[in-house]
DNA sequence: CTATTTGTTTATCC
DNA sequence: AGGATAAACAAATA
């Protein structure tokens, strides 16, 4: 489920400990998740520090333990972080719970093993971390680095383009269709189509679509107003918030995707 | 039993 | 070389 507003719900599930101190780790094997990880090397890391930081950027988590201890976490398309006791039993798909000295034990769960999670020893933030794209609510993120990779990845179509982190981090599958909606752009469209003016409106989308979702799934995991596709898009039978008409799913760039056809009616250049 | 899933990585083709 | 596309990964759900 984890795009960057739930992303950022996770993250502040686990943000209100920092300051409690680890008393003891598990993890439970899934070789898969941990890959890359010395997991021994973690457990003893984490012993006896605190929780200093908790960081997301786009889908990616960062929870920072004393001074250069750093935990990395992908929730990949089921992953979710919870948080409960330390007399808690283990429950399925658990693959990662850290014990605090106040009884409060910090969860990471995943049943399709599609997250990671990474650890780094080091004296500032990894270096993955500080490489990852500017995230869509960053100055950084320009108008003109919007323009120039749409130039650059012209023959894709653009929710594919959308989907594409290295550009976009953060942006799933409902919010590119629901930023391609908003700008009334048919997501079969290619990228090298769209006019610099389509492109800046796009550019605008993004960030609307990126602060509204925060809002609203963000802080609470409110349910987003119907007047978004978003309530639509589900299941079949979905109207058009806009044209009332009935919604079109079909797989684009790989993905099932939801559009309103005589809505999003831009098909570029 | 089959088809579907809100993500990324890898292989393959161009 | 670099871009585009599809398959693979694993498990729950309908």
């Amino acid at each position: 489920m984890p795009e960057l507003a739930e992303v950022e719900y996770y993250r502040k599930r686990w943000s209100p400990y920092q300051g409690e101190t680890v008393l003891g780790v598990r993890m439970h094997s899934s070789k898969r998740i941990f890959r890359g990880v010395d997991s021994h090397l973690l457990c003893q890391s984490l012993f006896d520090q605190k929780l200093t930081g908790a960081f997301a950027h786009g889908k990616q988590l960062l929870f920072q333990f004393g001074k250069d201890v750093w935990l990395g976490i992908h929730l990949g398309m089921t992953g979710k972080l919870e948080v409960g006791t330390t007399d808690s039993p283990v429950a399925k798909h658990q693959h990662l719970c850290i014990d605090l000295h106040s009884g409060i034990r910090l969860l990471f769960f995943d049943s399709r093993m599609f997250g990671r999670v990474r650890f780094d020893l080091c004296d500032g933030e990894p270096q993955w971390w500080s490489e990852l794209a500017p995230g869509l609510l960053s100055k950084d993120f320009t108008i003109e680095r919007v323009l120039t990779f749409l130039r650059r990845r012209k023959g894709a179509q653009i929710k594919a383009v959308l989907l594409m982190q290295e550009m976009f981090p953060g942006i799933g599958n409902w919010m590119a269709d629901e930023i391609l909606w908003c700008c009334q752009i048919d997501p079969r469209t290619k990228a090298g189509k769209i006019d610099s003016e389509k492109g800046m409106e796009l550019h605008r989308q993004i960030q609307l679509v990126a602060r509204d979702a925060i809002a609203v799934i963000g802080s609470n995991w409110g349910d987003p107003p119907n007047s978004w596709l978003f309530n639509h898009r589900w299941k079949d039978g979905g109207n058009c918030p806009q044209t009332k008409e009935p919604l079109k799913r079909e797989r684009i760039g790989g993905r099932t995707t939801c559009w309103s056809p005589n809505w999003q009616t831009y098909r570029g250049m």
